[in-house]
DNA sequence: GTCAATACTGAGACTCGGTATCAGGACGGC
DNA sequence: GCCGTCCTGATACCGAGTCTCAGTATTGAC
């Protein structure tokens, strides 16, 4: 599988370089169809320098190509933004796999509890943990 | 300013002993009235370990006493919790000050969304960053 | 009161995610 | 080809949090 298109002309277009540890690391992430740490990313790129890797994924954030997902536990998952808009986190527990959704009822909430506390939004995080429909089939809630 | 008297309460009602380092531990939190680090917490009681400390904020997190704010950038904070039942937060960047909040309606939205996506919630945070009114007086937004 | 079981503590080493530094290499424009 | 800039890899470092382990405090039973 080849770097997403879209995500090596985002870079191009604002004035970053293309080079050939960044597309490994677009190359690797469109290969993983599910949220990755750090660490898997550096072990499927062996040539490639931990910082580089660090660096890349924060380049990639900033261009909303990855997404940063907090773990309940506090861990951190990366994820290959689908959307690239604003969104919010389905996370499952016992899988792992993290679904994206947006809702602008749910946003405006949000801005209606900032404004009513005199508070002005700049950003929010919305996560949600539980199980996913698959991960209730195969087991039933505890 | 003594340790906060149903703190303790619940510490022994739950099982826990209620010992010298983490009467010193509630004092100190009832002693700050915004998030702290685990860090401040250390320079209060030089006398009690580090370790000892991050233990008793982690039972305290799970009796609820305290809870955990993640901050915009990744790191965290911890707060005395007020209402010690479910709530969010707005936090305020310029500052750091935390305002708990709860809303029904906001939650609504949530489990509607999870419920739609075929997804059983388990747990959810909401964490709203942006700035508190007395910040937008002293410096209008940029 | 004292004794044993258990919970708790402090020190320090360790892990893990992430950043800073720095010398060297690759581009891109001229 | 040359120069400035951007990027890279290695490595050291940092901060938050955990683990381990020997020693201490507390508690309940007698």
């Amino acid at each position: 599988m080849s770097a997403l298109p879209d995500s090596t002309e985002r870079l191009e277009d604002t004035g970053y370089r293309l080079t050939a540890p960044r597309r490994a690391v677009l190359d690797a992430i469109s290969g993983i169809n599910r949220p990755f740490t750090i660490e898997e990313l550096n072990e499927r790129l062996p040539n490639i320098g931990r910082a580089t890797v660090f660096r890349t994924i924060k380049l990639l954030q900033e261009l909303e190509i990855v997404c940063r997902v907090p773990l309940e536990d506090g861990g951190v998952r990366y994820e290959r933004s689908r959307s690239g808009a604003h969104h919010h986190h389905l996370i499952c527990s016992p899988c792992g796999s993290v679904t994206e959704f947006s809702d602008p009822a749910l946003d405006a909430a949000i801005e209606q509890n900032a404004a009513s506390a005199g508070f002005a939004i700049e950003g929010h995080s919305v996560e949600l943990y539980g199980r996913c429909a698959p991960c209730q089939q195969a087991a039933p809630a505890p």
